[in-house]
DNA sequence: GGCTTTATGTCAAACGTTTGCCATACTGCG
DNA sequence: CGCAGTATGGCAAACGTTTGACATAAAGCC
């Protein structure tokens, strides 16, 4: 009864305000607007669309500030929010390169997965360079974003991390890993990539193999070379030098190795363990170029397992990574960390798998 | 003279205070402590920091404040200066589907151009569907973003895309049009493209064509298919008719219209104009499987000319969307929206080419 | 010397939310 | 009826920055 009665002042006191729903600044509601249209303090209506806060507001109050707000169609300002609570329910999610296909799922990975959690991604790409990451991290933190997912980590960042996690913004590492950092990282286990990829060539039979490094400052293709070379080592077969490491992964990269390794007037290997897919993908390039054959003169086992190597000419043999999982599993760590920073999530490693296709054959 | 001993009293009043340097919130510098730190008001410091308004200030206490500025590694807080000045210095970026290779060009074309304008963008995914993309429009607004480049519109979003810049947030279209809406879009023009994917057909001799639509609601498949259709009725050739039309762009339902033509018991095209690579990836897929041969059997051009599909097996004809151009100069709009917002650019049409490779041949 | 300029810094009010604290009114209880 | 207890809403101070308005002092001018 008295329920009622109040209900229906507050209906008077809303239709008076109601008139002209907005002040005329951006044409979007602010608590202010919502609150004189419903007849009541703005901090009342504040807590009326605070889910953890509802309870401090009567059930018929809320009601109709919830009605009036949706009429207007309130949106909680999350730059203001975010100043007051510190928290921007934003995740940056740090790249090292989007022409990368194999990057697609494992951004997809983490967006569905903080999606869940009410978080947005921001995506920014640093090509690679250490230097350009440094100014995003900086940028990144500026902006307050509640964390950060770094897939584009050089053995060389630690120290930067290390200042970035320091001053209080989560730093989750995915995909590439850095050793020795006390930061949760979800990767790939690369070394046994590396072994998986040197115990299929052997297998079928090569005794001269070579690698198309990636930079040799990423831990990811650091540990693909030393699974490799220690499985190569340990059969008594022979790895033959390239006299480079890609300065980036990139298919440019993997084209110039494979020159490189052409050029030289020496024994030639017969199989080749490119460190990522866009590195083999160059390499065949430049054997076409050359009227090289794949597989006939060289086996090409290449790594990740990208959308689209299946059916390229010849379709590629390659180390699969979950890259989709590897994501979801980064985000989990995040929304992890976001709501109990004081537990840290344990680092997680997912095993590859080799997957047969055709730029592999026997010798 | 003066100078001199007013510096050297700052440097005193400095001294006094440097002894705590931050006040142990975040582990982040303020305005108030940088001011504290050099011995003057914090609204001296904001003006000391800002370019637009170093003019206000001392030269003597300019590089002062900035020396210690930059000694405590003071960032200012973009999301304080967000909200009070309005802008967030981000710009959002919509795409429709993260996985298709053809966007990477584009989003490396608007990062570029956004970072000179030091605009930072926010990729979000609306996985082609136009209830995720309202959702994620809304939340964009609410985060305040200062433009938002959407390359997944939709015909039915004009509404949705109406009221959004009617609130007050410059939306620019990318790749995706919307016909008879008033935003400026920088497009393919993709009834050139449909044409000319025509023509290279009739050209090749092939009289009994058909394509693989993209979804009915999207602007730039209705224009490859009205300008590939035309074309083909023009030359007296027919057009066979697919019983469905993708509902995305994507692998899979490529292949599944690529089934459904095949079921037919009815007479066959010799030749497939595929709205998209990815489309045209998944017909190719489906044509293997069932011990077909492309270009024998049926010649298949693509739409994009997407990174790799030069490498797939057979090499795909495609129609060329300057995917880095027109992401530049969508980024480039958008930076003239916000410089100048009274006049809106015009929009831009860039022309689509052929790019032959083996995946036609004469019929 | 008294006057107006000009240069430079400080003050304080925003921006839109959130939230601890207070005021009020109502409840139940002896 | 008086009092403690509870439910509910308002108040106002933050969050960190920006910026118009003001204060102060020095400089210029007659």
């Amino acid at each position: 009864m008295i329920k009622q009665l109040k209900s229906e002042a507050m209906q008077e006191r809303g239709k008076a305000a109601e008139r002209d729903d907005l002040r005329q600044g951006r044409g979007v509601a602010t608590l202010e607007d919502v609150a004189r249209a419903a007849g009541v303090h703005y901090s009342t209506v504040s807590r009326a669309l605070d889910p953890n806060k509802v309870w401090r507001v009567n059930v018929v109050t809320r009601k109709h500030v919830q009605a009036v707000a949706r009429r207007m169609g309130y949106q909680r300002d999350m730059v203001a929010s975010g100043l007051k609570r510190g928290r921007t329910h934003t995740v940056a999610v740090v790249v090292a390169d989007l022409g990368n296909p194999f990057i697609a799922p494992v951004l997809r990975g983490i967006a569905n997965r903080l999606e869940q959690a009410g978080l947005m991604s921001m995506i920014s790409d640093t090509q690679d360079d250490s230097a350009r990451l440094e100014r995003i991290l900086n940028h990144l933190l500026s902006r307050r974003v509640d964390a950060i997912i770094l897939t584009a980590a050089h053995l060389g960042d630690g120290p930067v991390l290390r200042r970035i996690s320091r001053q209080g913004t989560p730093v989750v590492l995915a995909v590439r890993n850095v050793p020795g950092i006390r930061l949760p990282a979800c990767t790939d286990d690369d070394l046994l990539g590396g072994t998986l990829a040197a115990r299929h060539l052997l297998a079928l039979g090569h005794r001269r193999v070579a690698q198309l490094r990636g930079p040799a400052d990423v831990y990811s293709f650091v540990e693909r070379a030393a699974g490799f070379s220690k499985t190569v080592a340990a059969a008594g077969a022979v790895e033959v030098e390239v006299p480079s490491t890609g300065l980036t992964p990139t298919l440019d990269e993997g084209g110039r190795l494979m020159r490189l390794l052409l050029d030289r007037k020496r024994v030639m290997p017969t199989a080749i363990f490119a460190h990522n897919d866009l590195m083999a993908l160059g390499a065949l390039a430049v054997m076409r170029e050359r009227g090289l054959n794949c597989p006939k003169d060289f086996s090409v086992i290449g790594y990740n397992d990208s959308p689209q190597v299946d059916r390229v000419m010849p379709p590629l043999t390659t180390i699969r990574q979950p890259g989709e999982e590897l994501g979801r599993t980064a985000a989990e760590m995040t929304v992890g960390l976001l709501t109990s920073p004081d537990r840290p999530p344990a680092s997680r490693s997912l095993a590859p798998t080799l997957v047969v296709r055709e730029s592999t054959a026997p010798r």
